[in-house]
Formats: structure tokens, sequence, C-alpha cells
DNA sequence: GGAAACCTTTCTAGCGCTGTAAATCCGCTA
DNA sequence: TAGCGGATTTACAGCGCTAGAAAGGTTTCC
């Protein structure tokens, strides 16, 4: 157990001054004299004084915390995700909780209801299965962004990225390079709306403008986002009669999970099989080949999320719901490089 | 702003019971008949009553928090761990506060001294710079869990594995499979302590008891723990005069990228040159060759961290300081396959 | 039938800090 | 020198909850 640690009235009496001094002299309010600040800042590194943070946010009423709600750290984006947000939170003096939710809905549900909303200022979820009415019922007022998918629309602050022209990119520049059948191994979509069924719709909407359509032969669902899955996929797909061209992988992770099967079975890639992602994560400029993806502005993705929490932590009035778009890139590398 | 939530008070008044009565009903306490447990739970819910962390942790002296602090989720040896603990300690009812270090030591320092010690029922450090004279100065009485490496004895509890005895039994593995000329990529060891030194030092020690030694052109430093240090670090042992024929990486995130080095300049692994690393990752057993590397336990190091936080928080007796050794294991795969 | 013994519930203080409003101080002006 | 106005500092009331002890109820036993 921890022993006695200074308080407020500890310094005061050491400073000879009122304990609602010190707490100015540590909030930085500005009416203080430097003498005084002086006195009292002798007196808080003589104690080693520290804040207790548990009554300052009881009485001030702001946590100091935000809650960063995810599938998963074990997936690089997600990780890396987790990095910008810590980063851009400190920025404004918050603390980042880390939620996993393994993309379900209980978890994801607790999330935005359940007593970790009591204890924070503010949620960035990453949704997988929250449905829009799931969102909508909602009771508390804890401020909330959701990231990363189109939908949901009208319940939240949103920081998105356009799923569907970034897939539909990827596919053209896969028609562009000479590929004629075109696979897709994703999540199968808990909703239409979520990552996969948009990134399925891009495909769709690109092979439409080139008069093709997805064969369903091609679209492999997977159970979930992992190398494995991705391999296993992947074997499917080569067991085939007439296997696919090219294959873009919903992530990335699923991606290099394919591409460890195509290496595994001696397939050249890109020559035989052009193989795609999402997410850009740290490893896909290093594989072998190197991976061609979409990279989402993680960073500026934290930053918004949380500049949105910030406004409307900050701000009684009731602010519209909004959306910030964030844009993408697609990274060509050697994966994909054009049938001769 | 949040509107105002439910009290206990107002829970109370429903019930028509006093406020310490829905207090002992959240918190389990047992002399409460069935009936009055009933009443308060039907007012909860209809309330939909979430207490208030701030107020419970100062009113108790239980924060519900501990923090973990690692170099950077980037890594994913410590994405994987910080899972690992986030679900550990879900068991006790805490949650994890993450503290991205960079392996720097300020942010180090502040983590086992700062004002996050004080929101905190423990910490668990990985630490990368904080040397043993550092922690034990430390005035904090919050208990800490150190991490990963074996040194810092005596400072406080730790969670250890034995690194010299891993890397020597790889170090073994290469040369029976017919190594000659063993290269090693690591951070340039900040103290001899750290998982670098020690690694090393397995290193050597397998050398020596071969009758060898290792070569001071083939012992790369670099900078930091990322893939283009890997991939970096292995051009310069490519350029060499008489380059190595097997590669041990202080961990798998440098592999990957001396690997992808290795494919970009054509060279066959593991016939050409091995490699091998540290942390089984997730990407590893999916790499083009597979490799080879130290496996730790992951999931005990962070139960037994939390393990070890829990029953120093619980007691208020001085303890003795403990050391827990986790084992490791090697595992063997493409990249070091023997020569011919 | 009455009292001891035990089970339940209520009462009363804070936990350590911040916000508000009021008190005090100080330098100037008239 | 008194009077003012703004700059500093202080007083004090909680924030919402839990711990400990007192109070109230009920059962049991002689």
């Amino acid at each position: 157990m921890t022993t006695t640690r200074p308080r407020l009235s500890e310094v005061a009496a050491l400073a000879g001054v009122s304990e609602k001094t010190v707490s100015n002299v540590i909030n930085n309010y500005p009416h203080v004299t430097p003498r005084t600040r002086e006195k009292v800042e002798r007196a808080l590194s003589q104690l080693k004084y520290r804040v207790n943070l548990s009554a300052r946010s009881l009485a001030s009423g702001r946590t100091g915390f935000i809650a960063l709600a995810v599938p998963g750290l074990s997936n690089p984006y997600f990780a890396t995700l987790a990095g910008h947000v810590i980063q851009a939170a400190a920025a404004q003096q918050w603390t980042v909780l880390i939620e996993q939710t393994d993309g379900d809905r209980n978890p994801e549900s607790e999330v935005v209801g359940g007593s970790t909303s009591y204890l924070v200022d503010g949620i960035v979820l990453h949704p997988e299965s929250l449905t829009s009415a799931d969102l909508a019922a909602r009771a508390d007022s804890t401020p909330l962004v959701l990231l990363g998918e189109k939908p949901l629309n009208h319940v939240a602050d949103r920081v998105v990225a356009d799923n569907v022209a970034a897939a539909a990119d990827l596919a053209r520049h896969l028609l562009d390079g000479g590929r004629n059948r075109i696979a897709t191994i994703g999540l199968d979509p808990h909703s239409e709306l979520m990552a996969s069924g948009l990134r399925s719709e891009g495909v769709r909407t690109a092979l439409a403008e080139a008069g093709r359509q997805l064969d369903p032969d091609l679209s492999i669902g997977v159970g979930s986002y992992q190398r494995a899955d991705g391999a296993a996929a992947m074997a499917r797909l080569l067991a085939l009669p007439e296997p696919p061209d090219a294959v873009i992988c919903f992530n990335d992770v699923l991606a290099m999970g394919a591409l460890s099967q195509l290496n595994r079975s001696r397939i050249a890639v890109p020559e035989q099989i052009a193989i795609a992602g999402f997410d850009d994560i740290e490893e896909a400029p290093f594989a072998a080949p190197s991976l061609t993806t979409i990279k989402w502005d993680t960073k500026r993705i934290a930053e918004e999320a949380v500049r949105l929490l910030a406004e409307r932590h900050g701000s009684s009035e009731a602010l519209p719901q909004r959306e910030i778009v964030v844009g993408y890139e697609l990274v060509v590398r050697e994966s994909t490089a054009p049938v001769r």
C-alpha cells in the first residue's frame, strides 16, 4: 500500500499561503505574484508534491481521460493508431484508456454505455459491430467520435475515409495493370456499412466501370482479420479450377497472410498473382515482394478525433454532428506490378 | 459537456433506502436482504446509474488503474504484450493506462516518479534506459514491476526471462547448423544490462564454447529497433568483404528488416545466410522464409506482472523483492535451416 | 416473556481538490 | 491623506462516494 503523500494543505502550510494559492500555482492561474509563486514552488518540490488526480477530477468535473476502443492491438494498424491517439491526447493533457473490443458487439456497447463512460471526457470508437440504431439509442452524453467508416450517420461525430473510392482506385490500378480475374478476401460483412462491405462495393464499382463483375467464387469471406485467415482464404483461391490473377485483401494483415501462402505455394508475385491490401502497416514496404496498399492518414485521423472530442468537451452548447473526411493514398509497390 | 448523471443519493431516494445501502449493493456487501437488494437494483437500472469512478477512488484510495510503460506500440511485440496486460488487468478490475516511452530516460522516469504514479495502483515498466540507480533512488511507493530484462536487481519486483541463455541457444542452433560466421544486429547497448547487452553476451558465450569469438566487424549497432534499421544494418553486413553466413537480430522487427534487405539483394535465405530474431511476433511464422526466433511466454509475463502488482497492492506489509523467471522457447523455422 | 445475539440499515465524516465569492492589499489619483 | 480600482489571496462549500460505527430489527434461547 502506498504511504501518505503530501497534500495541498501541507504544501500550503510549508509555503505559508492558502491551499487555493497553491492550487493556483499548480494550475498556472495568471494572477500570482512571482514571489508567492516561487515560495510555493519551493515547497512543492521540497515535499515532492504530486496532485491527486481523483480528487482533482471529482472537484473539477474533468476526468483527464479519454477512451479509445479498437478491435485489438495485435493488428499493427490499430497499434499504430493507438500510438498516434496517445500522442494527440497528451497535447490536450488527456490520458488514453485503451479498450479491446475484438470487434464484438458487447464490448463495443459497453464502451459507449458502460461505466467507462463515466470515467472519461470522451470516447473514440472504431466500431465493427455496432449499428446506427445502437448508437442512436445511446442515452449517455459523453462526447463520442466514430472512426474509420463511412456509415453510422448522424449519431456522432465521425472521422472517416472514403473506403469505396479507395477500393475502387485499387481495383482500377489492378485492371490497368492487365489483371482480369480479381478476387477479394475480407470479413463476412456484419453489415453493408462496415469496412468490408464498403471496400467490396468499391471493387464492384470499378469492375462495373470496366464492364465486368465480381465473380462470386472469387469473393472469400473470413471469420477474422488475422494472418492465418488470409493464408487459408488464399489457399482456397489457389484450389479453384480457375484461380484469380489478382487478390485484394481488405486489410494488410490478411494480405500478409495471403502472401505467405503464395510464397509457400511457389506462386510468383506479382507475375502470376498480384496482391494488395489496405492500411499500409509498417511491414508492408518490407514484405517480399513489398505490398501495394491504401495508406490512410492515420496521424491525422488521430488528431482530428481528439480535436473533435476536445471541442465538444470544451463547449456546453450542442454542436452539430460533424464529419471529417481524411484522405488516402494508393501506395503502389512491387506486389501489383503490371503483367508483361 | 456532460449532463447530470444520476447519483447515489437519487438512487437511494427512489429505492427508499440510504445511500450506504445502495453502495453496499453495488459493492456486493454480503449482508443485504434479497428484498432490499432487489429494490435497489430496480432503482439502479431504472436510473441507469453508473458509479463515478473519481469519487469512488477518492473515497476508497484505490484508483482502479495500473500503468503500463513500454517503448512503443508500433513494435508488435509490445502491442501484443499490452493486449495481454489489458486482459490480465481486467480480471482484477483494473484498467490499463499505456505510456509510450520511446525507450527514453525522461518518459521512463516520469512514469515511475511523475504524477501518473499518483493515479495508479501500480506500474508495469519495460525499461530501456533507466538504471538501477535511478530506480533505487525512487521515493514513490507505488508498486512497480519491471519487465523483460535480467538486471536492475533488488529495486523492484521483476518478471524476467533469461536473455543470455536464450541468445546462447540461438547461437548454438546456428553453429549446429554449420554456420561459421555469425553476425549480430542490435541496439547499441545503453548499458550492459539491457536486452542487447545480454543477448550479445549469450551469443559470445556460445561462440566461446565452440572455440570461436564474435568478429567485431560482424556486430552491428543500430539506433533503434525499427525495420529500416535492420535493413540498413544488413546492407552494411552484405557490403563487407567477407559477409556473415548467419545473422542474429536482437528482435524480430530488426530481423524482418534484415530479411527484406536480403530478399532485395537476392541472397538466398537460409541457403546463403541464415537469420534469426527474438520475440516471435505475429508475422514471424508468415515471413518468407518463416523466421526462427525466441518465443517468450508473453501471456504469462503479463499475468505474472499483474499478479505481483495485485499482491503488493493488497498487502500493507513490505513484501520481499520478487523475481519471476518465465521460460522461453527456441522456435526453429525455415530461416535457419542447416547448410547442406 | 424478556433479554442476549446477531443481522441490516442508517448516520456521519471525510477523501483532496477546485470554483465562487468575498476579503485584503497595493499603487495611484485627487 | 483619503478614496478607488484592479490585482492577489483567502474562506468555504461542496464534487460523489465509501468506511466505520451507531442504530434499529429480528431471531433465538432460557
